[in-house]
DNA sequence: GCACGGTTCTGAACACGTTCAAAAAAGTGC
DNA sequence: GCACTTTTTTGAACGTGTTCAGAACCGTGC
């Protein structure tokens, strides 16, 4: 709504110690109790604090939400860098990568539904290109920045250079299959993931041919007008 | 929330028409106020009717929206239709469909966000994928299969078969891509509908030749896994 | 005409996210 | 230590979507 929000900022030690147990005692009651069941109010009594507190340091629910995701955008890269050593070849990397993602996700299925609701919506600070959020969506463009960064594989250097945006799209469309798949153990969405990866590195090495130049920098310069709308 | 919403269908004349104002009520005011401001209670005022009435044919404000959408796809149809019968070209065809659909929005922009907001909620009725918008989706669908059936291009059977649902996708990605450009006149949208477009149709030559088979082969049944979703 | 079953309709109530004026506490300059 | 400003904290209030028990209404069989 308000697109005027101030920056919140604490000014005082005792202020950021309260913020801080206000924002645990957020974290920890949606990863217990999902989205619906943790409202304000909850928060609130939890951190042992009033509930005009609580919005004196969170202008809205939905800030406290994008800190939880945040935190499992942290949790996915802990597991995700290992892999990188490991492996070397982009589409190795790529399949553990996506199948982490959804297993780091998988036990906020219900809260992930929410997550994309909001953050569809362009009002949202949730909205990935939103100001508000462009810390994490650079953070989580970069895990695919050091994904493409060291590979082997040879692929223009104008490809390479968008590939990591593009990847991180990809990722938003399988979270967005995985959020309205219902198939037992999400089998259709690590199904996806296979036949998805197989194909784009097989596309990669199409794009890569050097017949495909005009159509690909055609492609290409229109991926770089998606990038500016997150300006 | 609740996902057993029974069918809420009127078993009286008197009903029916008592439904049909509450509609035309909901419609005009989110016509003329757009969403924020057409509150239920404003329904039922200008309606002339209690607050619970107005819940009592539709189950949520969402039911109403989701109406509200499927009158501007009508329109967006009506408009498209002649297009069809004038230009032969699927290129062309699909130029004028995609900029229709903008220009058909574009009083609702702010609305649209809403939409797509809800839109993303796996548990919202407005959710393409759900099943109580599987008639919307299916004439939404079947505009882009008139688009694609008579014309003159050589496609592979089965690219031409799948390729409505991919091109409702697309149109899907240019309306989120709309819906966050803030470009004056959304220029930067047009923009990219033009450049698509091109893309697209060169896109579909390229994978209409016979060397691509396998790889098309490959990506086809991949949408139509894509697809298994709606079911 | 009457009783009964279903349908339509009402109004009050609930829980929620959010706002705000003002009280309490902490910090600052002297 | 004292005035003052700033920051933190409170609690009540508002408007919203939604629910629900029951009142009013209507048709049907007798």
């Amino acid at each position: 709504m308000n697109s005027e929000r101030k920056s919140m900022h604490t000014k005082t030690p005792k202020g950021e110690q309260t913020r801080g147990l206000i924002l645990n005692t957020a974290l920890g009651l949606l990863r217990e109790r999902g989205y619906e069941r943790t409202t304000m109010r909850a928060i609130a009594d939890q951190a042992g604090v009033s509930l005009g507190n609580a919005y004196h340091y969170f202008g809205s629910k939905e800030h406290l939400i994008q800190a939880f995701y945040h935190q499992l955008h942290e949790e996915h890269l802990t597991a995700s860098l290992p892999v990188l050593e490991k492996e070397s070849s982009l589409k190795a990397r790529l399949l553990s990568v996506m199948r982490l993602k959804i297993s780091t996700l998988e036990p906020h299925h219900e809260f992930a539904g929410v997550l994309f609701k909001t953050a569809a919506d362009p009002h949202s600070p949730l909205n990935p290109f939103a100001e508000d959020s462009a810390p994490v969506r650079r953070d989580s463009v970069k895990l695919f920045d050091d994904l493409v960064r060291d590979t082997k594989a040879r692929i223009p250097d104008d490809l390479r250079a968008e590939l990591p945006y593009l990847l991180w799209l990809y990722h938003m469309g399988i979270i967005l299959f995985w959020i309205h798949d219902s198939s037992p153990q999400r089998a259709r969405t690590y199904r996806l993931i296979d036949q998805t990866v197989d194909l784009l590195d097989k596309l990669i090495s199409l794009a890569s041919n050097p017949l495909m130049r005009p159509v690909r920098k055609r492609a290409l310069r229109l991926v770089s007008e998606l990038q500016e709308l997150s300006v």
